[in-house]
DNA sequence: CACTGTGAAACCGTTCACAGCG
DNA sequence: CGCTGTGAACGGTTTCACAGTG
């Protein structure tokens, strides 16, 4: 999640849940699978299995869309695909922009499931002038000074952020300015942005922190209860001089 | 959420809700950044607007730690930072591997929020022979074929994959059958794995579908109702002259 | 007296189980 | 008969509001 504030109290007649929402690229790229291999229609099972979901679910998260299967035989694929694909906004290409071009933004830049699925990278922008012109998946990379304008000739209403940290408030605040209202954030920074801009952010190092929690607590279990708990070292062999806890804190 | 599957009915004392852990690393940046601005004590209030939520889930959160503040005053910085940080299994330091050296992996060896949050890249893994002992991020880049030998040697538990998707499934396969128990997934696919192995997958595309979600919703209300709509062509202009929210609105 | 810690209420999402239909 | 579509039960999460305390 990552919406602004209010709940957008606006003219719902078919409110999707957002959870429900989610997972409708995850249905869409398991059908799209289905479809190359020319498969005419799924059952609820099938599909749910494909894509890491149970059937209930599913069909739950279907009937918000309306009621687009067969009772009996299943759905129909390429017709699901086109409903979702509507439902999603994919039916019409979206431009956006990469601010950050370092390894994320040069890895984003070339990531094939951006072209593949409604979205066009416009441009490439980023601060250091020495980029500016090199090509970067056969786009030239622009200055952070033409922004605005690049956001504007374009058309642009979707932005992602791989710059560092520290650069990505005031990147998003000129993005915003500028007409965006659409960011994807990598930076691990909480983006403070106006109502009606919805920000979405993915953190790498979240999510290591997340699966670290879990795999504490399978290796505390092994050896009952919590206490301190050991955790299985690494095989030993050094790991690292260092001290390797960070600590530090200048308190 | 990518657990495996039962729900671990474990011998849980203190079972901390997963939608408390997942903000667990929201509250630890914050809380660092605090630590590094010498800051003795937080309000919920204060941390909480810092880490982007409010200041009740934050305080209940924490209530699940136990009761780390002191009414009327706070929370002493450095001892809650010490307390996630053990929570989340931060105090020792985890080695991963990373499986898949193209772009994405690359930038991901790079990315300095590993290092510095207890995680240490032990080995770099690509199937590409001409890859084989090319540094990247200063770590040279070893063959597939040695995947089991490099996580029993190093003691990995935690894996990334960020090899196409056609590859994905037989290396956590791999990765599974030699140890390790937590995978992180970039590669656009789901992947089956034996209980009690935790998988979290990062999809890129993916959140780019649900904000073109949003997008279009919101264009869709401009101008009344739902329709098939239109939506807004992103040429024509862009969608620079319209006013949008005006704006101001500090998290 | 300011701020934490927490029951209780409200909300949202998931699962169940079956009615309804092709 | 098989499978979809969905009301109803359930469980988890968020929010509220205030009692409790340094």
């Amino acid at each position: 999640m990552a919406t602004g504030r209010t709940h957008r109290p606006a003219t719902r007649s078919r409110g999707i849940p957002e959870a429900t929402v989610a997972r409708l690229p995850l249905y869409l790229r398991a059908l799209t699978a289905l479809s190359e291999r020319s498969v005419p229609t799924v059952s609820s099972e099938e599909l749910a299995a494909a894509a890491g979901v149970n059937s209930a679910k599913l069909r739950k998260d279907f009937s918000y869309l309306g009621s687009y299967g067969t009772r009996g035989v299943g759905y129909d694929v390429e017709y699901l695909v086109y409903q979702i694909s509507r439902e999603l906004g994919l039916t019409q290409d979206w431009p956006v922009v990469i601010v950050g071009i370092g390894n994320l933004g040069a890895a984003l830049a070339n990531y094939g499931g951006f072209a593949s699925r409604g979205f066009r990278v416009a441009a490439l922008i980023d601060a250091d002038p020495a980029m500016a012109g090199k090509p970067v998946a056969g786009i030239p990379v622009q200055h952070t000074d033409d922004l605005e304008k690049i956001i504007d000739d374009n058309g642009v209403s979707i932005g992602v952020i791989a710059t560092p940290a520290g650069a990505a408030q005031q990147v998003c605040d000129r993005l915003v300015a500028a007409g965006v209202t659409s960011i994807l954030n990598f930076a691990p920074t909480v983006l403070s942005v106006p109502d009606g801009v919805d920000v979405r952010k993915v953190d790498l190092s979240i999510e290591l922190q997340i699966l670290a929690f879990h795999e504490q607590r399978k290796a505390g279990e092994e050896a009952t209860g919590e206490s301190e708990a050991v955790v299985r070292a690494p095989k030993d062999s050094g790991k690292g001089p260092d001290g390797d806890v960070p600590a530090v804190m200048p308190a």
